[in-house]
DNA sequence: ATGGCTACGATCCGTAGA
């Protein structure tokens, strides 16, 4: 069983990227963050046709998050209950045997201000919303782009970002208090080389200098943990022309 | 050299991303 996670900056410009790498990678499960699309224009029959069903809380413009299946995607829930939220985030489903839930956290776009406070107040809420759903499922997997980098390893030039948005050591608290709540950052379980990104910055030649980030991540409850068998970012669609900024990120499991 | 790109929805520039 194939997971993975993938901000593709706007589904009906991706679109191909995604057919073909659905094609190639054979994911069971994806998350999708970064539609940039109604619902109503979500391409639903595109994705049938390459073999996977859709759950999808879209908007105009921004945000906007969806789950493809393999197989059926049961208990479909949007947003984080009792979290008020105009902006389209979260998106969660049952479906292999997993609870996944797909987020699209805040970026936050500079410490102090008042995105940052909604970054902040949002991962609160998702701190909760989580602790719930590891209570009522074994095996939950927390899928997408978390726009948190945990550690100084996951950052190209810690010196250059040090106290910067994506970074702050409030955001890593952020993060940790996830961790707090039994689950754990897939792609840790692993020995990994150095230096591996999911999101390079498209100016400054970002990719080509391997100038990047690791924010998108896929966290896993324990009993998930132990069958965890691998974890890996896909550099491949990052290479095309016209790709997204980020690159997927995929967990297996036995 | 402190920018440099991309997507979007609106105009011929602003907002947002990270």
């Amino acid at each position: 069983m194939k997971l993975a996670t993938w901000n593709v900056n706007s589904l009906k410009v991706r679109l191909p990227h995604l057919i073909d790498w659905l094609a190639r990678a054979q994911p069971d499960i994806v998350c999708l963050q970064e539609l940039k699309l109604e619902d109503a224009k979500f391409p639903r029959a595109e994705l049938e046709a390459a073999g996977y069903q859709s759950a999808f809380s879209g908007q105009k413009t921004y945000n906007g998050v969806a789950i493809l299946s393999r197989s059926p995607l049961l208990d479909v829930s949007t947003g984080i209950p009792g979290f008020q939220d105009e902006q389209k985030r979260v998106i969660a489903a049952t479906a292999g045997g997993l609870r996944v839930i797909g987020v699209y956290c805040p970026n936050g776009q500079a410490v102090g201000s008042d995105k940052y406070a909604y970054k902040l107040s949002w991962f609160a809420a998702l701190k909760d919303y989580l602790a719930g759903e590891l209570r009522r499922h074994p095996r939950v997997a927390v899928a997408g782009d978390f726009n948190v980098a945990p550690e100084d390893r996951d950052v190209h030039d810690p010196k250059a970002w040090e106290g910067q948005i994506l970074v702050s050591a409030p955001e890593r608290s952020a993060w940790r208090a996830l961790l707090e709540l039994g689950l754990s950052d897939s792609f840790r379980l692993f020995e990994q080389a150095e230096k591996i990104y999911s999101w390079w910055d498209y100016r400054m030649l970002g990719f080509r200098r391997n100038a990047g980030l690791r924010i998108d991540h896929v966290l896993v409850s324990a009993e998930l943990a132990q069958r965890c068998t691998a974890s890996t970012i896909d550099k491949a669609p990052r290479k095309l022309e016209r790709p997204s900024d980020h690159a997927p990120v995929i967990a297996e499991f036995s």
